[in-house]
DNA sequence: AATGAATGAGCATTCATTCAT
DNA sequence: TATGAATGAATGCTCATTCAT
């Protein structure tokens, strides 16, 4: 690169994130590095540092990505009920688009211990809680992320098969479980 | 240490395990390595290497004594449904056993990127499943664990205060949902 | 292996020797280590440095015994001269044998930094020599010798392909270069 | 050295190759390390790494260094021919520059296990032809040098004092062995 | 505003060797 | 006589961060 070029590039800090998930994706948050990142975007290492004064900055915003690129398309097929579309698309997610999925728990995750990610990942479960109010209460939405996560971790946790048969029956409980279209909790 | 000192040291690596255990309680797994685990075991730090030649092999020993350290203690008081004990066991590792419950999750989810923790985390999920049996089937088992994983985990990973009555209701209805003492699934 | 099994086993020494030629086949002097050749012998660690207290040693017996396992088979085939067999012989042995070759190199080179080599290396040299003196005069002899060792280490350094018409050539005038059958140097 | 001094020093990178060549020339190159060489160019261990993210690297910069030093200077004196005097210039190298050639065989022989230093043993190789080219056509230098490389590491291998009346008896073969001024090989 | 150079701390791991048995 | 346990030193390498430009 020429000395001076690109002194002003405004995409540079969107490449550096998408990089960022890049490198999640491929190697974990643990491969993450002010180096590696810099590498996988193709700019100086001084650029990340100056984007992004440290790794906590960059994976909110790694994570803000996710979680806004990540739509649920939840649509119902003919005949088909909410727990076995719900089901069913947890299935495609852990099989088609399993590197993704991966990708988004671990930063979702690691949450747990940098509290810098606890508002990301606040928003996120909100989101996904608002993807499914057309379909449930408040209080369902959620107990229904809830089984989805469940499920979906230990499938990715334990390297066992996905059943998906189980998880439309647990789903469907949550929905029928209570009154018809019950309110429960809050 | 005087030279020469405890050559021979046969609880060496049980006090490396705990002393792991400490290390990531405090640190994270971020803050596990066998320096700081030597230093915490307080022994050489060849010791650390010589009995777990690996940090993945100390931390599939950390996370199996985890396991087995962990029995839930699962008993109904009067007039408790299980679902009631279950949310309440719940809150109670939420709040009192706190940095217990993030060291288990934390050494729990590390197996989505570390291959070599995926049988003992399997192995986790299947003695939970059992301590649930004798109150429900293997399928229903299964469910409730998810939920409680999915409602423990987004208040841990969000700083959103645990709804316990919501908890309540979601387990509940995968108890009532099906047939009484139904068989969901597979 | 059960304990006290092996007690006595006279074939150990034997093993350690041969499982060291095929770590440095495999990975290089550099790669040669009391562990790596325990675990290649599939033997106790200190059964290794029991019987070659330094990897000096162990090298030297390793040397002595790649010396003695390689007797060059030197024919002339119909028509072909001397020049001819030894730069075929050449061809075939960077080709057919690359892998021993670089071992055997690798062994004997280490003598530049390894006094202890030494005397195995001079001895290599002079078998050679005398495989070569039912056909030469001893000073022919060593002259070939170089001639051969200074073209195959081009190959195995440079990666240049073997050009066996110009080793030909060269040997050829080694051989005929002085007076008929003459006796040059010494 | 005081904190911030010397940050910026243009000479770096050359005063780490020059304790390179020094730290291989005393201890092999089984001696060079990151911190040998830090330690002998007092420059801190991170300054190493930055210039040379691996060993490797630094090898080939030392080898292509030794390569562009070692301009030998062929000199024919008064009645002296070529062969005699190649003779003379490599026992002159053999006793008073010895340390310097065990280095020069030692970087060029590393190229046996480690690719990276191949081409700049090629190159190596190509100078030490062209420096003969004046005085032989291709393959003859080829050649000539095969035979001082040979009998050099004789020399140096086994502790054998140079046998200078050989050698240029065996240079002088492969200089007349030929048609006159021949062009043997490819 | 942006970045290349620089650095000290830290890392996992390997190792030769010692020693008690 | 053999060997498993143990250990301190060393290695290559990565890194976040600082700083002068």
């Amino acid at each position: 690169m020429a000395p001076g070029a690109r002194r002003h590039d405004p995409g540079r800090r969107q490449r550096i994130i998408d990089a960022a998930t890049r490198v999640v994706e491929a190697r974990g948050i643990a491969g993450l590095s002010h180096r590696s990142v810099a590498a996988e975007a193709d700019v100086p290492l001084g650029s990340t540092t100056y984007h992004f004064a440290t790794l906590d900055e960059l994976l909110v915003a790694t994570l803000r990505q996710a979680n806004e690129a990540h739509v649920p398309r939840l649509v119902l097929r003919d005949g088909e009920d909410l727990a076995g579309a719900l089901a069913r698309l947890l299935g495609e997610r852990l099989t088609a688009e399993r590197g993704r999925v991966e990708l988004e728990y671990e930063l979702y995750l690691a949450a747990l211990r940098r509290p810098a990610l606890r508002p990301v990942a606040a928003r996120w479960c909100e989101d996904v809680d608002r993807a499914l109010e057309p379909y449930a209460d408040p209080a369902t939405a959620r107990a229904l992320v809830a089984v989805l996560d469940g499920i979906g971790l230990r499938v990715l946790l334990t390297d066992t098969p996905y059943d998906e048969a189980g998880a439309r029956e647990a789903l469907g409980r949550i929905l029928t479980g209570g009154r018809p279209g019950g309110r429960p909790g809050s």
